[in-house]
DNA sequence: CCATACCTAACGACCGGTCGGTAATATCAC
DNA sequence: GTGATATTACCGACCGGTCGTTAGGTATGG
């Protein structure tokens, strides 16, 4: 990416995550960049495009990473605990982009929103998928899996909106906590009136 | 609370949840109100205010409801599961407001903003407690007692990111799940790697 | 000569908030 | 009871300011 449009993005996501994506203006990021205003319309067609760009990049990262560590290991326990840590390790590494990418969504077009959530739904669904299949497996309590995937991914999403770089844990020491402490609700979360109605998920590959 | 003033309340907690706070305009609350916009300012100094006015009376709710569940059970892990409940129950039943009071703080004013990071504070101190005084007892398992505190509040909290009224389960039911899920992580979800030095809790009674 | 990368200047729209004013209602002296 | 006075709850018009965006111009390197 040309330097300058690199700046603004940078800017923009420091900007975004600081003060929100509303409350930003295109003159302050043009400010934190060091140019015009109307030079910012030179290498972004407006300020939602901004905000799509980064979202994108972000969720299209947060993916290759999964996919990545998945590949890696083989039993479903060890692939469920590679996606959780991956999941927090990314949330916290790169808070800035990911707290935008779940707290800004109301920013974007109807478009541009569909694309993200297309995304992020197959984001999502990779996560019911380990669930399902470590239920079926017996590895896993029986419990509701959509519950249980919402519950685990904005678990670790809402990481980015408390954690502290300079803070006493280190990221390997949070992830560690996290990967635990669900991994434990999986195992042994049984709830007994949850409906078995929603273990409709295939048998899955990999 | 005068009726005018209610509907005021009522129609602004409905705008901030849909469209969020900034996105909100003065003249869109006066109109699903069925007045001018100049009559708002009557009712409210302003429109932060009005934002203020929403968190501190859902802030107050919450911890009203907590304590009257911790005090109508004596052992520890009765005591987390009624705060889990409680928490989750609330956040998903009173859904626009819990939403706008975890996403808008960001546009408090700095003195409305101390308010209400107190009255949060104290809050999840309560849960500290209850999680410090869980492993004192061996009840839970030994881990980061403030890593812990957030991630059981904002993975409640986050239920009202996701939650449909009218979707598949109810409140109750998801309320269940979420309750053994974290009482089977904080009894089972041992880090070896979690430093003790966060034990700082007093022994806490009730 | 021309594309690149920026600039100055300005646009219309909309924002939160204030103003003076006004009907309706309540309070109170007589 | 009745007229005078205040208060309540609203309105229409308007303000200064900021917003995202655009039009058109300019310096610079290849």
């Amino acid at each position: 990416m040309a330097p300058m449009k690199e700046t603004i993005t940078t800017v923009a996501i420091d900007l975004f995550f600081r003060k929100g994506y509303f409350a930003t203006s295109i003159s302050e990021i043009a400010r934190g960049c060091g140019i015009q205003k109307a030079s910012i319309y030179y290498h972004f067609p407006g300020k939602e495009d901004l905000l799509f760009t980064i979202m994108q990049a972000t969720l299209t990262d947060l993916m290759a990473g999964l996919k990545c560590e998945l590949a890696a290991v083989d039993r479903i326990e060890l692939k469920m605990r590679a996606a959780v840590r991956n999941h927090i390790r990314f949330h916290l590494e790169r808070q800035k982009e990911t707290f935008i990418a779940s707290s800004e969504l109301r920013g974007l077009s109807e478009d541009h929103f569909s694309a993200v959530a297309a995304q992020r739904d197959e984001y999502e669904r990779i996560f019911q998928n380990l669930i399902c299949n470590g239920i079926a497996e017996g590895v896993f309590a029986h419990n509701d899996i959509k519950v249980l995937s919402y519950a685990i991914l904005t678990l670790c999403t809402a990481g980015a909106t408390w954690y502290r770089p300079d803070g006493r844990l280190s990221v390997s020491e949070i992830a560690a906590i996290y990967e635990n402490f669900v991994l434990h609700g999986l195992k042994h979360g049984h709830t007994p009136s949850a409906r078995p109605a929603e273990l409709v998920c295939e048998p899955w590959p990999i």
